[in-house]
DNA sequence: GTGAAATAATGAACACCGTTCATTAGCTTT
DNA sequence: AAAGCTAATGAACGGTGTTCATTATTTCAC
């Protein structure tokens, strides 16, 4: 039967068509930006046609989240190379600053956009997509303590929100310009500095 | 003339009224249900009349944001009485999480939401509103190490956004239902391990 | 008090939105 | 070639933000 196959290959090949029309639609016009129709437009086809292929707006918005998440594990996943926890760690939180700052579209995607998370409830579904780089995170907070690197009183779940928080917190307070009391230098500064203060937290010589 | 005072009055009362009206529904329906057709229902006014109180909708939204902060600067007025530098930070961080938690609609109006900061650059004004919480951020850490209580190489506005990223990322990833693959004890042990830790960071006594 | 001027409120209109669905067009199979 | 099935369409519905000519109300001068 290779007609259904291809017919599979089509499907696929418009549901990938729409989701790349949206992605674009998205970077240039943003959140509120985004509609069904301009992606309709983009591609060249008609609004109901999308309905064909995603349930509803939630489930392409959706769509992209998992989308933005895959493209950030790409970055992500080289890191874990990195012998050194601590090393690990920081370069995970400045990679996680530095991706997010140069791709606001992707970070409002994974982490702003609130209906992902609706979407995925309505859908019955975990929210897998994360969960990944959680573990990451956390498994190498775990591994520094038990070489002993760290200080040993650290919890790893409590210190992976912690770090995460951190870096997460700092992108989204520049992302939505809330620090624009300070200078160009001075943000770049408390990055850095944020980054010292981590090893303070996480080394166990002091 | 007690005509134009009176005038006056009834002007900032209807301006008032708007805005409770639009905060109600804010509440009930979130930042997607929010419309200006749906305020003026709410208050038994045409849709028409909002505009000649508010220019358009960015313009509402703004003072929704800046009465969300208004609220969040009266609990946090008296934290400054704390005697103790630290002590008043660890308080003015609990505060912090503690009302993003509490009134969540008032945490997106503050932080999430994009537009207050576009109508704003549209107004040709600054943003005055929050400037004023992170100068006292600012001020008590400068305190502290200037009375010695702090370590000395705290630089005060590279501290000031490090602590602010750490509860301001973590209420978002709680609010943003990020933090779910934690029980909801992790979630409160990881909440009050990270205000350990900024003890850690400030104190000058290791 | 009455007419004129100024002000405030209205709601219809426009262009857009998400979503549905009867209809059409194209392809597959017999 | 005809029948059947599938994919795409675009009109339609109720919603949105916003504008503006029209109406209603209040104020002011006489």
């Amino acid at each position: 039967m290779p007609t259904t196959t291809r017919r599979e290959r089509e499907r696929a090949d418009l549901t990938q068509l729409i989701l790349d029309g949206a992605r674009r639609v998205f970077e240039r016009d943003g959140h509120d930006g985004l509609s069904i129709r301009k992606v309709a437009r983009e591609i060249e086809y008609s609004p109901g046609t999308i309905y064909l292929y995603y349930k509803d707006k939630d489930a392409l918005v959706l769509a992209l989240h998992e989308d933005a998440f895959t493209r950030k594990a790409q970055l992500f996943a080289p890191l874990m190379q990195v012998e050194d926890p601590q090393e690990r760690l920081i370069a995970m939180g400045r990679s996680y600053i530095k991706h997010a700052l140069a791709n606001p579209s992707d970070f409002h995607l994974m982490f702003v956009d609130g209906c992902p998370m609706q979407a995925l409830r309505d859908a019955g579904q975990e929210w897998h997509t994360s969960n990944g780089a959680f573990q990451m995170l956390r498994a190498t907070i775990a591994e520094g303590v038990d070489t002993g690197g760290f200080r040993q009183n650290i919890n790893p779940d409590s210190m992976a929100v912690i770090l995460w928080s951190m870096v997460h917190g700092c992108s989204m307070l520049i992302l939505s310009e809330r620090l624009g009391m300070l200078s160009d230098e001075s943000r770049q500064r408390a990055i850095d500095d944020m980054f010292a203060q981590m090893r303070v937290l996480l080394a166990a010589n002091n």
